[in-house]
DNA sequence: ACGCCCGCCTGTAAGC
DNA sequence: TGCTTACAGGCGGGCG
């Protein structure tokens, strides 16, 4: 989302909305599309904000256009003449020319237009967000008193948007792995020197995540702007690595559900 | 109040 | 080959 969002500060900050098309029923579900288009069309984008894995687009007329791609989203950058490619649900024109085009073959995506006074409300989420790694590391005596607030296993915490702002299961079972943790460890159970590791971990993880603009799987579903994929996939240390050698310990890495979720372990050198 | 688990959708790959 | 099944990066809501 972060790479997404650089994107979208230099290709659409500084434009006017033209025209905005939507088809389909389920990507603009919290207002109708008459509201929506209205609320946008003719409104210039001053900024764009990324809090957790939601976007934020600051429109001149005070509202605020709210973009979460949840798990097949993609926003691209594209021209009047380019193909509209299927699960294509909304295309926005600018009057300087050029196209941003929101593509969700799965549609759990969404996007609608709200004012900052009610954007909490509207989405829950927000209102009780955690530390941002990315945008503000946070001091390692707060981490590790918010840290032992919670009761939860550090897989499902990690993912928990309300503990860490923007990690889900890719980046969660890179952190993991990082800090030689296993996934079900509890927060009272670390010890000084592994909450050290794990705070450590974190910021480096998603650091170096941005840095190579994310990780594409092989769905190829994550893309930028451009269509573009990320290339932090290429080093990844336990995700999608099952069976492959542990690049600590030469260990195969393990794979096992956990809350629904793929994971990715090394059995021998995470603790 | 919290943790767990399902449902939301379509596409793809594995399995038979 | 063709059909069926499992699974995919996230979240909200309903349940116990």
């Amino acid at each position: 989302m972060e790479t997404i969002r650089r994107g979208l500060e230099r290709e659409v900050v500084g434009k006017r909305v033209k025209t905005v098309q939507v088809t389909g029923t389920r990507t603009i579900r919290r207002q109708t599309k008459k509201v929506f288009i209205s609320k946008l069309e003719g409104a210039k984008i001053n900024g764009v904000e990324r809090r957790g894995k939601y976007l934020l687009l600051k429109l001149d007329t005070g509202d605020i256009l709210v973009i979460h791609l949840r798990m097949s989203g993609q926003l691209l950058r594209a021209q009047a003449k380019d193909a509209v490619v299927k699960h294509t649900h909304m295309v926005m024109t600018f009057t300087q020319g050029g196209q941003l085009r929101f593509v969700d073959p799965r549609t759990f995506g969404e996007l609608f237009v709200t004012t900052p006074e009610e954007l909490t409300s509207d989405v829950t989420e927000l209102a009780d967000l955690g530390m941002d790694p990315v945008d503000e590391p946070q001091s390692w005596v707060k981490f590790r008193e918010q840290l032992m607030r919670r009761t939860t296993k550090l897989k499902p915490l990690l993912m928990d948007q309300s503990f860490l702002a923007g990690v889900g299961n890719i980046y969660s079972d890179e952190i993991l792995w990082e800090a030689g943790l296993r996934h079900d460890r509890t927060p009272q159970s670390l010890s000084t020197m592994e909450v050290r590791r794990l705070y450590r971990a974190i910021v480096e993880v998603l650091h170096e995540a941005v840095k190579h603009r994310g990780s594409t799987l092989s769905d190829e579903q994550y893309v930028d702007l451009h269509g573009k994929p990320g290339e932090f996939q290429l080093l990844h240390q336990a995700y999608a690595r099952e069976g492959q050698a542990c690049r600590r310990c030469r260990s195969p890495i393990a794979r096992e559900k956990v809350g629904q979720r793929s994971t990715f372990y090394c059995p021998n050198c995470q603790i």
